[in-house]
DNA sequence: CAGCTTTCTGTAATCGATTACATCAGTCTC
DNA sequence: GAGACTGATGTAATCGATTACAGAAAGCTG
């Protein structure tokens, strides 16, 4: 470990004061052009680099962002990540991550520490009265919670569910099963409240399972669907996992898809397209999601703006593929209850 | 914003000088019991938070360590993050990423910046000379580059590669195409060699597509494999991606897995259970891998010990599923070239 | 050339916490 | 009760950069 190089030693290097190296870097225009020459030579010389610790400290912000989400490991989240990541490296922020269900103490010590001035909230199950609390600029992305009281930024859920249901409609369907996302979660209730509406506003019955997001629960509920007395035609998941879950399940039941039953899904994950069947679903722009509000926080950062408080709903995109298809009334004997 | 709180607040709060509460917070044992409660109870009345910038400047170290990945998007590594990001939190270690491929001089700007004090690599492509520079502690996880002589963990790919050829000339299979994964990449080229050594070992014919780890380029690879004179029987894929882009590929252009070709995967993503057919694969213990490099490096920061030198590698396992079977000699008039 | 700008550079205070050292009160020993 | 020791607390220097303010040099104007 050679000793680390400060600013004082540039700034003998060069034969100029601290505050002149300090100025070549970070306002140039400042400093004259002989004496910029001979400091960056000097920089570039001693290989000194800056040390945040010290400048954050003066300055009073650190110049980085904090992504907290629930569950890193879910690969939706990944690439929402790299494009927030992206955007804050261009404006030259770093990007800290942490995990949304650490624990409250664990949380409040994260955001509190000073260690980040602006945060990407991608959960909405969080404590309001703790997230209230927070005086660094928030923005929700993807899920969000009235109780925050915060910008955000989200594809329209219920809308995106009134799409999926106009689909299967035109295709014939009438009985449809929406295999929802767990309870308490906005998405899965925006969502459900969007099925709703649209299958009542056709006269349809709104059949309603309470699964989850994951492949498991789409397994579970193929088991529900094969058992139920009169079979919907047509499933809308909660998502793409989840429809995978519930084909690779069907297949197994010796149903096929979309034969035995249309299924669409929610997210359009990098795969969905390269299943079998490729998957019909709902496609959400990640990269698009962790751009756009990476980059309303850093623009409200950097030009020290509040954030507004609008919420941007992004309109849903069907993307059609072949998990779905036309309903014809049973021709064949086969799968009566 | 309400003006910051700091030590000083608490200290006139508790009647104590700022050496006190510091103390309080950071060895509580050394402070007497009564003035101890005073502390706390000033601190939660105030709602103290540490700053991280003052602290980190007085102690010279940040507590923070720095995950470097290629292509944050992928999501292969959502999971060893999620891993590294638990340990870390568990030691009261932030966690930063940053996306190894953002350029050399962000690169440097990043590292240098003094906000880690350690670093998890997980991209083995970057210039060998930059990274012998790095004065933290690195280690090396997953992919690995002999140039930066760094410590490090991974699964043994080699030894994967002849796993799966042993299971899959247990089942009959002579002719055996590896679609690779690109070919400057080390993974590729470790486990090119274990393929090719347990082939010749057998006697067989190696036969070797340069490919990819992305759907893609398994869908590219279904083409070339379709198209060769002599097909071979199975394929062992890059990635489990490129087995799935593989396989659906396949089924598009009429043929089936396992009936007409045997795949096995690498990586088993969560996904590959489900898959359609579930697929065989070689396992990579991605939670496992996250944790145990963060430990390593996380102990070896703790403890100020540096972190050895040691190439942790982890025995491969094979799941075997459905996606491999016995070669049969095609009694059917079937697929003749 | 006096006086006024403009441009550049240096001095030194400052951000907020940590900690070496000093101090002081109380306890123990003989 | 003097002296030594222990434990608790305070004082103040320190980490490394930024920046308000001041001063110096150079250029202009009349």
């Amino acid at each position: 470990m050679s000793p680390r190089v400060r600013i004082a030693d540039v700034a003998a290097a060069a034969g100029v004061s601290t505050a002149t190296v300090s100025r070549t870097l970070s306002s140039p225009g400042l400093v004259g052009e002989k004496t910029r020459e001979r400091v960056m030579a000097a920089v570039s010389a001693t290989g000194y680099r800056i040390n945040a610790a010290a400048r954050d400290l003066r300055r009073q912000q650190p110049r980085a962002i904090l992504v907290l989400a629930p569950n890193l490991a879910n690969t939706f989240f990944s690439r929402i990540i790299a494009a927030i990541q992206d955007v804050a490296r261009q404006a030259g922020l770093a990007v800290q991550i942490s995990d949304s269900r650490a624990g409250t103490d664990v949380l409040e010590a994260i955001v509190q520490s000073g260690r980040a001035d602006g945060i990407v909230l991608l959960d909405g199950a969080l404590p309001p009265d703790m997230v209230r609390n927070w005086t660094l600029p928030v923005i929700q992305l993807c899920e969000w919670n009235d109780g925050y009281a915060l910008p955000g930024l989200r594809i329209d859920n219920a809308a995106a569910a009134r799409v999926a249901v106009d689909h299967l409609a035109a295709l014939g369907h009438e009985r449809i099963l929406h295999v929802s996302g767990p309870a308490e979660n906005v998405l899965s209730q925006a969502r459900q409240a969007g099925f709703r509406e649209a299958m009542t506003a056709r006269g349809l019955p709104a059949d309603i399972h309470d699964g989850g997001f994951t492949i498991e629960a789409g397994a579970a509920a193929a088991h529900v669907w094969a058992a139920m007395a009169d079979r919907p035609t047509a499933v809308f998941t909660a998502s793409d996992e989840c429809a995978f879950g519930f084909i690779s399940e069907c297949y197994r039941l010796g149903f096929e898809v979309p034969r035995d039953v249309s299924v669409i899904g929610f997210d359009d994950v990098d795969f969905a397209g390269h299943f079998i069947p490729p998957l019909t679903t709902i496609h959400q722009p990640r990269a698009r999601l962790g751009r756009q509000a990476a980059e309303r926080l850093v623009s409200a950062l950097l030009e020290d703006t509040p954030l507004g408080e609008g919420y941007d709903q992004i309109p849903p995109h069907l993307v059609i593929r072949s998990s779905t298809t036309t309903y014809r009334a049973k021709t064949q004997g086969g799968s009566a209850a």
